[in-house]
RNA sequence: UGGGGUGUGGUGUAACGGCAGCACACCGGCCUUUGGAGCCGGCUGUGGAGGUUCGAAUCCUCCCACCCCAGCCA
């Protein structure tokens, strides 16, 4: 077989584990901070870090990066070990940056007595300005040469909350004029007079990112630290603070990768909470949203964003992709699973003249064409049915194969049926269909092998059901929604139409007893999914995702030729 | 402007000194009781200029473009 072809972290983690940098042991995490709802970004990190973790038979931890009290929430945590599970994936264990805050507090502490942290006390502007900026090397802090013992009973201090927010930080000494940032003094401990959501009020003062996060992996035992790009300047603090502190070696090896980026969305947490709290969208998981919520109350299946996420490859090229491509992936995991129905969005009514008024036949249709075992059900038949407005053209242009004056076309799993005359309200709009079905073509089969261009879908009027269908469209009306003119809110970008919802559509009544959650394909129209809000009396249904379609194609392709 | 990173068809990714491959998209054909699905075929690429080498996407030099960094966010 051939081999797989291998993404850079694969080889990394080979490397380590031929020459048994971490004697044979692969250990990853998913390290989110429980401050906002997961999203298809962090679907790809979910996907590297378990799936890398399973390759090579390690172990995956699920670790919360809560390390500020101001923003994170319990009711976070709680929705991202949701959206995690649903995703498809369990972690090995459950961490907490928070729980190990003593541990990091010592590691402060072993910092000072090594002479490589001190307490600053310079107020923030100063600190800013002392940091100077790409030209300019920054400016030892005058606070930087306090003793040992000053530092520490310093630090205790701030621990007892002696201070003010902002008063001091606990800042690494490491090097003013280094040309990275990072290394200017970096900020490890702040002051924030706030409980945390797990911790309760036991601290007052928090590490930061850089000083919680390595420390953490060291703990955990992770061997391979997978992050995005923006962390590579952060990459020689990462190792400069595992080697300060004394972490036992081997230490977890920090490795970057480009964070996903999708045409037609946006992954910020700054935008996507203006799209909620703007009234954009309905909520975080609202259907239209790139939200692991949201794509799970539009239908979208697990299998469906795992797929996504491995073909679209892990690199360190800051990559757009094309949001269709994850419509497709949608697509294929639904073709082979979701059962058949027929459905007719915007009815139009037909009344079959030649058809007994009266009778009813019940009809074998297939519940999946692609999967043998999912067998068939009845759908009834009568006078009176409903198709689809769009299927009938009074002046049809060529290429159009559908219903039209006088033209036969077949009515999937039922008869051909023939256009004789069209009624017209006064307005001039048609409201109805009169048309003769041939009783020798029942299944849809014509004895004389007469062929029919087109076959379209139909409910029988008396047995229909009623439903609310709410079609999603993009959010956006621009690839990138954030390309905007100079001053202009980016959000002016959001796409009036993305919803629309339908009412009264007509569904099979096999359809009555649907739940919410449940996936169906309509057939010829597309995917769709019974939202949360669905109630026997009133069912609702989510458009997922449209099927393929030609003639949609086609018309624009032609539209566009004539402008 | 200092530092860090990245450039392979339209898009995303392989090839790690030896025939530039795969997927999606696109185009054409076949098939079809979903204008769906499926099947077959086709188009398009190594950012640029030099250099090393029998041989360069791959190594070297210079140039260009794009992304990230000046939070007590992560």
């Amino acid at each position: 077989m051939a081999e797989a072809p291998k993404n850079f972290i694969e080889r990394i983690i080979e490397e380590d584990l031929e020459k048994s940098t971490y004697g044979g042991r692969v250990h990853t995490r998913f390290p989110p901070e429980p401050n906002g709802y997961l999203h298809i970004g962090h679907a790809k990190s979910i996907v590297l870090n378990f799936e890398l973790a399973k390759k090579y038979g390690g172990k995956c931890n699920l670790r919360f990066d809560d390390t500020n009290p101001l923003t994170e929430k319990q009711e976070y945590v709680d929705a991202i070990k949701r959206d995690v599970k649903w995703l498809g994936y369990e972690w090995d264990e459950e961490r907490y940056a928070s729980d190990y805050f003593d541990r990091l507090y010592e590691f402060a502490v072993t910092l000072i007595k090594k002479g490589l942290a001190y307490v600053d006390s310079l107020p923030p502007e100063k600190i800013k300005e002392y940091r100077g900026d790409w030209n300019t090397p920054g400016r030892e802090s005058p606070y930087r040469n306090r003793s040992v013992e000053e530092n520490l009973e310093l630090f205790e201090r701030m621990r007892r909350g002696e201070f003010k927010e902002g008063e001091c930080v606990l800042r690494a000494k490491i090097d003013m004029r280094s040309p990275n940032m990072n290394l200017r003094d970096p900020i490890l401990y702040r002051i924030i007079h706030a409980p945390h959501y797990r911790q309760g009020a036991k601290w007052c003062i928090y590490p930061t990112y850089d000083m919680a996060h390595g420390q953490s992996d060291a703990i955990e035992g992770i061997t391979h630290s997978i992050c995005t790009l923006e962390f590579e300047d952060h990459r020689p603090l990462y190792e400069w603070l595992l080697k300060a502190i004394g972490l036992p070696e081997p230490h977890p090896k920090q490795i970057e990768f480009a964070r996903l980026e999708l045409t037609y969305t946006v992954l910020s947490k700054r935008r996507l909470i203006e799209l909620v709290e703007g009234g954009y969208v309905a909520g975080w998981d609202d259907p239209r949203m790139p939200t692991l919520s949201g794509m799970r109350r539009r239908g979208y299946p697990p299998e469906a964003i795992r797929r996504f996420c491995r073909e679209i490859g892990v690199s360190k090229v800051n990559a757009v992709v094309p949001l269709e491509r994850l419509e497709e992936c949608v697509r294929d995991v639904l073709n082979k699973t979701a059962p058949r129905r027929l459905a007719v969005l915007r009815p139009l009514r037909v009344v079959i003249e030649n058809y007994p008024e009266g009778q009813v036949e019940w009809l074998d249709a297939l519940n999946n064409p692609e999967d043998p075992n999912a067998g068939t059900r009845k759908v009834p038949f009568s006078r009176v049915i409903y198709i689809e407005r769009d299927d009938f053209m009074e002046a049809p242009p060529p290429k159009f194969y559908r219903l039209a004056p006088g033209r036969e076309v077949r009515l999937r799993y039922a008869y051909f049926i023939k256009c004789v005359d069209v009624v017209k309200d006064e307005k001039g709009e048609v409201v109805e269909l009169r048309c003769t079905y041939d009783p020798a073509t029942k299944g849809g089969k014509a004895p004389d092998g007469r062929k029919v261009k087109a076959t379209i879908h139909w409910v029988s009027a008396a047995h229909a059901v009623d439903a609310e269908v709410r079609l999603y469209d993009r959010l956006f009306l621009k690839e990138d929604p954030t390309d905007v003119p100079e001053g202009v809110d980016w959000k002016t970008n959001v796409n009036p139409n993305s919803l629309e919802v339908l009412y009264p559509c007509k569904l099979e009544p096999s359809l009555a007893g649907a739940k919410p959650g449940e996936r169906f394909q309509f057939e010829r129209l597309g995917y769709f999914c019974v939202d949360p809000d669905s109630t026997p009396e009133r069912l609702v249904f989510n458009r997922t995702v449209t099927l393929k379609d030609e003639w949609a194609k086609l018309k624009q392709k032609t539209r566009g030729e004539a402008a």
